[in-house]
DNA sequence: GACAGGTAGTGCGAGATCGTAGCATCGGAG
DNA sequence: CTCCGATGCTACGATCTCGCACTACCTGTC
């Protein structure tokens, strides 16, 4: 009977996936205007702050965190390193690969840059109708959901 | 007292912002394979669904509805009238500007492209422990925020 | 212990992103 | 009507993204 306003037709552009990625240009969009005075943009912010939390981790690893191809991962540690604020360490038990560390003045230049992010946080928190953790609960379930849908290939 | 296992130090990078990255991210890839076959990757099938949906829209409108710059989506533009998905209308009343259509083969890549695109989101959808409404309101919501927050620049 | 297939990372090059600068046009002030 | 600041779009170029092809190394099999 079809009488209700929920989208099922096959052309209506709004759902989850699609709501994702406005919403995540969105995100970095605001971001980028608010570290634009920093020494980061969006992007290597994002990167720092898994490198810092990881502690240790290797390229490989962190593709698979940022959902990036290996080559991408690549390019940013390239760039990091040349920056002074990535260190490479070898790898115990695969020559083949090796960890990353943030050096000193990489861990200085997130935490400086956190100073621009975190106005721009606590703005887009305090215009949200609901507690912060309720969106953020439901972001890690559909994260989750989209895993295991791309396991199923 | 700080008992809760809830994230409240200032280095832990769980946030709504990123969490909404990692969630993005992980959708794109998982979208890139998904249409891998079509003749859209992610980011050209986004942006024909608001094409399609919006009828008819200048680049200035469009560049904000995705948060984008104006060069990027000049850039679009061209490759996709090259492409002949997109035509160019003239904009009644403003001759800086004009106006885009999807042209039939325009339309007709989009929907062929959602025959690849919709198992991705319905195993998404299958995957979530709750339903994806309510995901897809809590991502408006953030949406709203975003835009609330970059307002207040 | 040698070999085969899988896995980790990289060089390269085609194409994409987006800041700067620049042009055409608009719209309001006088 | 004539300015002039604001707005819409684009050319260009520096930088980034990522598929392909390749090398080095690991691991299980015989």
């Amino acid at each position: 009977m079809r009488d209700r306003s929920s989208p099922v037709d096959g052309d209506d552009p709004s759902n989850v996936l699609f709501e994702t990625w406005l919403t995540a240009r969105a995100a970095i969009a605001l971001l980028d205007r608010a570290l634009a005075s920093a020494d980061l943009d969006a992007e290597d912010f994002a990167v720092y702050s898994v490198l810092r939390q990881a502690g240790e981790i290797s390229p490989g690893e962190l593709a698979r965190w940022m959902s990036a191809p290996a080559t991408t991962v690549s390019s940013h540690v390239k760039r990091l390193v040349a920056r002074g604020h990535v260190r490479q360490v070898p790898h115990p038990g695969d020559r083949r690969s090796y960890r990353l560390t943030l050096t000193d003045a990489g861990q200085h230049a997130h935490t400086s840059a956190g100073q621009h992010f975190l106005p721009a946080l606590a703005a887009v928190e305090a215009a949200l109708p609901r507690p912060a953790g309720d969106v953020q609960q439901a972001l890690r379930e559909l994260h989750g959901a989209i895993g295991v849908a791309a396991e199923r290939v």
